[in-house]
Formats: structure tokens, sequence, C-alpha cells
DNA sequence: TTAAAAGTCAAGGGTTCCCTAATATTTTTA
DNA sequence: TAAAAATATTAGGGAACCCTTGACTTTTAA
């Protein structure tokens, strides 16, 4: 029986606006392996979130039932449309919070992510707006990843990986594409990379395609694995 | 046994800042409470938390078990130093939020409270003390409560009530009780009365005590009741 | 001293999320 | 193409967390 007194706070906000924190991280994850793998494996989810295959099977069951993926048995995992709002609001509130931490608070962007993945559970429609107002709207994040904006629109990004760039080639990093490993964006502060710096290729090795490039005038050496995370526009 | 898969996320979460947020609720609830009432009562704890007292009284236990308050069977309950310690920096950061989203997001004082709620429990002791920091370490919320420093330390509130305040008598608001009723705070808002605004008595009803005010020059009257929510420092 | 109020205990329920082990399906490869 | 390997699902179970009702105990106040 559904009495008034059985409506507690938790069950209005249930209904209301939310979802468990671990139902939007999953929503997040299938997102995000989306973009690489369609549909999404049950693999991929449960090594990228750190659980069982099983954990993830049964997850993915609840998930299709409340109408956010479509799940076909053996055959992975895809964003329903509605699914796929909730993963831009998301990403939204997430990359928003990480402009904030690191424009105003002062946080790494090696930081930022962490730190953003706990406030944007907690942050209403209202808040976010208001936030990327104060922000002036931004359209990437520190970490040079598109911001959708209030109707979940955003900028494609750029297509072309740093290590696919030949000897006197030029460009302009856009992005990195791992956010939370914060060795790796630590790295990449060691060599002078960031959103917005110009590199050049100056040699690329034959054998394992090291790359010898030129950031703000000093030369550096960067492997190919590294190289292929890292995104880039041409300029020459 | 305890093997390292064993330490998910969310285990390791716990164990380094956590609590649940419920139980963040608690400490804040009766941290509250005790400012009023000391020790705090079973009964004050479950009204003000819409739950029963058998819920109450089991929670307790559980509080007391992790030291966070000590619980007399029968005799209420006080925190701990711990506890104590939690709830300041609970209410910090519920604070801090409410300046910002005052302040720099534009939100009302009649809906700060609810968004600081959310985002507190998602805060950690870094981005608290950065975002201090960036709103130039402020010392009271927009409902004009002290917000503890970075060692929990905060200057005490007033303890006149508008109500007892006698014709003649002048005084300037410094906060309100009642931060989380967004409908009273819009009345006080819809008198003109906020923290820092100079009130002056003219009349008080001798049998209900309601008052007569003059508030920036207008002729204002408020009931006992609410003006018994009112603090203000005594100028005359 | 007795009734009312306050508080506790016992038992149980629901949700959420996770795991292991067993089983089923699909893909790979010999 | 059959067997092996990889992938995925189901079954069964468990822990944490938080809440409830109903019976009972303690305290308070008339």
């Amino acid at each position: 029986m559904l009495t008034e007194a059985n409506l507690s706070h938790k069950m209005l906000n249930r209904m209301a606006l939310s979802m468990s924190q671990t139902t939007e991280e999953y929503l997040e994850t299938i997102g995000m392996l989306e973009e690489r793998e369609n549909p999404v494996s049950t693999t991929a989810i449960a090594q990228s979130m750190g659980v069982s295959l099983a954990s993830v099977s049964e997850m993915l069951r609840r998930l299709a039932e409340k109408g956010l993926v479509t799940h076909t048995p053996y055959g992975g995992a895809n964003l329903t449309d509605e699914g796929r709002r909730k993963f831009l609001h998301l990403t939204r509130r997430h990359r928003l919070w990480e402009v904030f931490l690191n424009r105003h608070l002062g946080l790494g962007w090696d930081e930022v992510y962490e730190q953003a993945c706990l406030l944007e559970h907690s942050t209403t429609e209202t808040v976010a707006d208001r936030l990327s107002q104060f922000l002036d709207n931004p359209k990437v994040c520190p970490h040079g990843s598109p911001i959708p904006d209030k109707n979940l629109h955003y900028s494609p990004i750029s297509r072309t990986v740093l290590a696919t760039l030949e000897p006197g080639d030029s460009g302009m990093i856009t992005n990195v594409l791992i956010e939370r490993d914060a060795a790796f964006l630590q790295y990449l502060t060691g060599l002078g990379l960031a959103p917005g710096v110009s590199v050049k290729v100056m040699e690329k090795a034959a054998v394992d395609g090291t790359l010898t490039i030129e950031i703000d005038g000093l030369t550096k050496a960067i492997g190919k694995d590294p190289a292929s995370l890292i995104m880039v526009k041409r300029t020459s």
C-alpha cells in the first residue's frame, strides 16, 4: 500500500530527479565507451568500472527496464535517447565543475576530474545553468573535451591523433582522451603539453612510431601510445 | 578474506572520508539541535528528520558505535568531539556553498539551503578550503549564520531575539534561525527583512506581542512567532 | 501512583549493488 | 567443422543501509 507516510524524502527524491549515483556512473561509462565501440560490450563496461561481468549483466537489465539503455543478450548495450540525454546532462555538469575548479579554485587539470565526479551527482539543472552562465558558457573542459550546452548540443572534437602526424607536420593540441589518469596528465604537463599548445613533429621512428616533437622551442620525445591519446588540429 | 579485488571503489571511499549521506544528515541534525537542547532527545531528532522514533534509536546506536555520538538510553544524545568535528566540517561546507550560490550564481537566500544540502556531501576538504579562499573567507552565510573557518572556529551569534525588543529599541538583523523554510524567508523578504537590515520597534502589542516596526522608513507588523526566529544586535 | 509521554527492542522488509559458480552463447582457431 | 577460448548470462547469495510496526520499558508529571 502506498500511504503518504511511506513516501519518504528519499523516495520522493528518487522519483523526482534521480537515479542512484551508481546508475549515473554506469550511464557515463556506457556513453563514453559508445564513442569507441558500438554497441558497447559487457566486458568493456566491467573493465572500465572495475566490477564483475555478472554485475554488469545485471545492471544492464535494470537499466534496460528503466528505459535508459537497450540491451540485446550477447549483443552489447546502447543508450536510449533518454539515456543519452541523462548522459549528456551528466557530462555537462561534470565538465562545468571542472572548469570552475580549474579556473576559479586553482586545481590542476590533473586534479579536477575526481572532484567533478563527486559534485556532478548533486547538481540540479538550475545550478548547472547558472554555473554555465557564471563561467561564460565555456565550450570545453580543461582537458579540451566539449561541454554540451543547455540544449545538450556540443561541438565535435578533432579526429586527428598526434601519433598520426608525419615529420614536418604541425598542429595544435585540442584535447586528451584520458581525463582521469592524473599521472598521465602530469606526464603531459612535464612535457609542456596541454590543450592549446602548438607542436611540430620533427622525426618519427620507423620502428615503433616514437615521435620527436618541438614544443615551445624545446625538443621532446613521446611514445606512440601516449601520442595516440592526444588529439590535435593540424595547422600545416 | 580481504583481497585487493575486494577493495572496491566504494569501500575505499568509505574508509577514506566517508559516512553515508544519511549519517551526515543525522550529525547535522543533532549538532543543530544541540544548540537548543542538551542532550538532544530522540523525539526532537525524529521530528526534525521526519522518521520514526525507532529509526532514531537504532541510528543513535550505530552512531555511538562509530564514536560520533554518546548516547545514554532514555537520556538523549550528544556529539562526541569527533562527531562535532564532522558536524562543523559539514556546516562549513554547507554555508560556503550557500555563499557561492547566492553571491556568484544569483540564487536567492530562500533557494540556497536546499542546493547546498546536496553539494555539501560531495565536497572534499581541498575544495572546501579553496572555495573559502575564492570567496574571501566569508564569516557568515546568506542567512547570517557563522561559517567555521579552516580550524573549525567560528564567531558566536547574537543571543538577542527581535521579539524581545521593546518600543523605542533599535537593532540590526544578524541572522535568522530557520534557513530551510523557503516560504518563511520569502515572507521576510517581502517585509524587507534580511541580515544587515536595521529595524526600530515602534509598538509592541500587550496581548500577543505583535510588533510594529520600522524598516527602511516603512512601517510593518510582524507577529511574535516569526519575530522569535530573527536574531538582532541592539544598536540602542 | 498511575496515566501519558518518551524511548527502546525485536523482527522484518525493501532497495541497491556486488560477488562466485555454473551455464549458455558466440567467436576463434586448429 | 569441431573443439577451445572468449564472452555473456543466470542462479543464488550476501552485505550494507535505512526504514517500519508493534510490544515493551522507563521517565515524567498530574
